[in-house]
DNA sequence: TTGTACGCGTTATCAT
DNA sequence: ATGATAACGCGTACAA
C-alpha cells in the first residue's frame, strides 16, 4: 500500500449537455406578462395582482426559473458578498487552531445580514493577481483580511479600490483601515505575571514569529511584566508557532540555562514541543518547571498536565470584523479599531 | 482580564466618498479610439496598432479603469470560478486535521488553471438558501462539496443546475457525480494486519462516525483483516472523531475486555484519547498495549510514543476533486470515481 | 396595476 | 486595424 497514482474508474458518459438557463424574458411569456411584471413579483414588491402573480408563480415552476445573480449584481451595483481574504494559508490552514474558528464567526455575522461570504486563498503570484482581478470585479462588497503581510498586493489593491475592508490583526504599513485584535500584550503580561507568582525565579520565553505584531507584542509583554528580572538570555527566538520549533528552542534554552523554573512559550503548539524537550531532559512540569502557553487551542488540553493559557475569542475577532465590514457597507464612516478581551486559562502547566 | 466587551476606538470619520470606477467607455473616449478597441487591447488580442495600445495604456492609468469581472461574466456566461463547498463546518473547520490540506490542493490545481476557488461555507439553514442562489446565480462555473449528507440540499441544487461537481468522499444519495476518496476499507485492514502481525492477540477497535461510509468502511476493514479472530465485543463505537471520546471509549473497553492488547482507533484524535486513557489505567505503550490510529495528523506525530497510523493524501484529495471539475469544465462528460493510495506510516505506538 | 424602454459594463459580430 | 451595434439578464423610472 505505498504511494501510486491514482486508480480511475468511469461511470456514465453522457456527453454533459450544457442545458440554457430560463430568463425572466422566458417567464413572462409563458405566463402571458411583461418582463417588469416578472422582476417585480420576484423582488416581492407590492403592484403584483392574484392574478399575475399565480401565471408567473406557474411559469416560474414550469420553465425552472432561477435568477443570474450575475446580471442582478452588474444593474444593481452591489453583490450582496463580502470576502475573507486567507495569507500564507501553509502555516494558517495547517497550523493556526484559529483559523477555523475565525472563518465560522465571520460568517455568521455575515449571514445574519444575509451577506454571502467568499473565502479567497491567496497561497502563489498567481493567485495574487488572480484575487485582485476578482475583488476589482465587483465581486464582493468588501473584504475581511487576516494575516496580511506589510507591502501587501492585496492590500495595496483594496486601498486603491476604496473597498470596505476591516483586518483581523494590525493591517501592514501605515493604512488608516479597520481592524480587530486582541491585546496581545497585555495578556503576555498577564499570564507571565501568574506565572511569576507561583515563584518561578528564572523564567524564560521561546518567542515566536517576531516579524509579525502578535509575536513582537507577546515578547514585550514579557518584557514589561519581568521588569528587573528580565534577563536576554533565558529569551529564544523562533521563527514559526510550531510543535518542533518549541522542541528545538528549549532543547537549546536548557543548555544554555540549566537554571530555567519557568516558561512562556509564545503558543501552545510551542508550549507543546517545549514541554516534550523538558521531559525528555527529566525536567517534570510543573514541578522543575512552569510553563504557560497562548491560544488555548487543542494542544492546552492535551498535554500532561494540561496547559496554563491566554484564551483568544477566535469567533469573536471573525464576527467583529465582519460587523466593522458591514458598518461599513451601511455607510459608517472612518475606520475603526476594535480590541477583544482575552481570558487567562490556568491549568495544571504552572 | 475577564472577557467583556470590546473596547472600540474610532480613528478617522471620512464621510465614505464611494468613487465610481472608470468604464471601458471612460478609457475610449479618454484615448480618441473605440471601446471595441479598448476591449480587444485588454484582452490581449491581435489586431491593435502600437499608436492605439499607447493611448489606451496612457487613458487607463490616468481613469485608474479596471474590468468590471460581473459584466464580463454575463457576456461570456462564465466566471471563471469553482466553489468549494463545506458543510458541517464545526466539526470540519475546528476538528478535521485535513480540510485544511484539501483547500490548498484543490486551490493550487485550480490556480494553475487560472480559475477563482471561493469557499462557500454552510452553517445553517439561512446558508443553505444562500449558497443555493449564489451556485445558481452563475457566480461558479462549477463545485467541489466536502462532507455533503444525504438529502443535502446543496447537492440537489447543484444536481438540478447540472453544475459541473466533484465529491470530496462519496456524495450522499445515489447521485451518480464524480468523486475522489481514499480507501477507508482497504487502508484499515492493512493496519489492522500489521498491528496482528506485532503478535496482539485480543485486538479491539474504537469506531467513530459508523453513519459516514469513512466510520463504516474503516470498520469493516477492520472486520475483514481479523478473519475468525473478530471480537464483536471488542470494538466500541463512538460518534465523533474526538479526543475525548477515544479517551472514554477506551475507559470502557478496558473495563469490559481488560485483556485487549491491541486497538485501532478510527482517527489519531481517538487514539490520542485512548492513549491516555490507558496511561491513566497503568497500561504501557507499546508494551502492554499496541496502538494504531488514522489520518497521520499532528496528533500523530505528539503522542508518546508516536502513533503509527495511516496517511491521508489530503491535499491530493482536493487536487484530484479540482482536476475531476476542470475536466467537465472542459467538456470531458461523465462521471468519475477515483481513488488516491494512502500508506501505513509505522512508528512506535504498535 | 402593468408595460415600455433604457442602462449596468463588457464582449462579439460585422462592416469598413 | 478599427468603429458601430447588438447582445448578456436584470432592475426600474416613467408612462399608461
Amino acid at each position: 500500500m505505498s504511494s501510486a497514482s491514482p486508480s480511475t474508474v468511469s461511470l456514465v458518459t453522457t456527453p454533459t449537455p450544457r442545458p440554457k438557463r430560463a430568463t425572466v424574458h422566458d417567464v413572462a411569456v409563458e405566463a402571458g406578462v411583461s418582463r417588469g411584471t416578472v422582476s417585480r413579483y420576484v423582488n416581492g414588491e407590492r403592484y403584483v395582482s392574484a392574478s399575475a402573480r399565480e401565471a408567473i408563480e406557474a411559469a416560474i415552476l414550469k420553465v425552472g426559473y432561477v435568477p443570474n445573480t450575475a446580471a442582478r449584481n452588474l444593474v444593481m451595483q452591489r453583490s450582496q458578498a463580502v470576502g475573507f481574504i486567507v495569507h500564507e494559508p501553509h502555516s494558517l490552514f495547517v497550523e493556526d487552531p484559529n483559523i477555523g474558528e475565525i472563518l465560522l464567526g465571520a460568517n455568521t455575522a455575515l449571514s445574519e445580514a444575509d451577506y454571502q461570504m467568499a473565502v479567497l486563498i491567496v497561497d502563489s503570484e498567481r493567485d495574487t493577481e488572480r484575487v485582485a482581478r476578482y475583488l476589482s470585479g465587483g465581486l464582493v462588497d468588501g473584504v475581511i483580511i487576516v494575516s496580511a503581510r506589510a507591502y501587501d498586493p492585496i492590500s495595496r489593491v483594496v486601498e486603491r479600490l476604496n473597498l470596505p475592508a476591516a483586518y483581523v490583526g494590525h493591517p501592514p504599513g501605515a493604512s488608516t483601515a479597520s481592524f480587530v485584535t486582541i491585546d496581545n500584550r497585555g495578556s503576555a503580561r498577564a499570564i507571565t505575571e501568574r506565572l511569576a507568582a507561583t515563584g518561578r525565579r528564572r523564567i524564560g520565553m521561546i518567542a515566536a514569529a517576531l516579524d509579525r505584531d502578535s509575536g513582537a507584542d507577546r515578547l514585550a509583554g514579557f518584557t514589561e511584566a519581568l521588569g528587573d528580572r528580565f534577563d536576554e538570555r533565558l529569551v529564544e527566538p523562533v521563527a514559526l508557532y510550531s510543535y518542533s520549533a518549541g522542541r528545538d528552542a528549549m532543547q537549546a534554552l536548557l543548555e544554555r540555562a540549566p537554571d530555567v523554573d519557568g516558561v512562556f512559550a509564545a503558543s501552545d503548539a510551542v508550549a507543546a514541543g517545549a514541554m516534550e524537550a523538558l521531559r525528555a531532559a527529566g525536567r517534570r512540569v510543573p514541578d522543575d518547571v512552569g510553563v504557560v502557553g497562548f491560544d488555548d487551542s487543542a494542544w492546552a488540553k492535551r498535554t500532561l498536565p494540561g496547559l496554563s493559557t491566554v484564551r483568544q475569542p477566535a469567533a469573536g475577532l471573525g464576527r467583529q470584523a465582519a460587523l466593522l465590514v458591514l458598518g461599513q457597507l451601511r455607510g459608517e464612516a472612518g475606520a475603526q479599531e476594535v480590541q477583544l478581551e482575552s481570558e487567562v486559562v490556568w491549568r495544571d502547566s504552572a
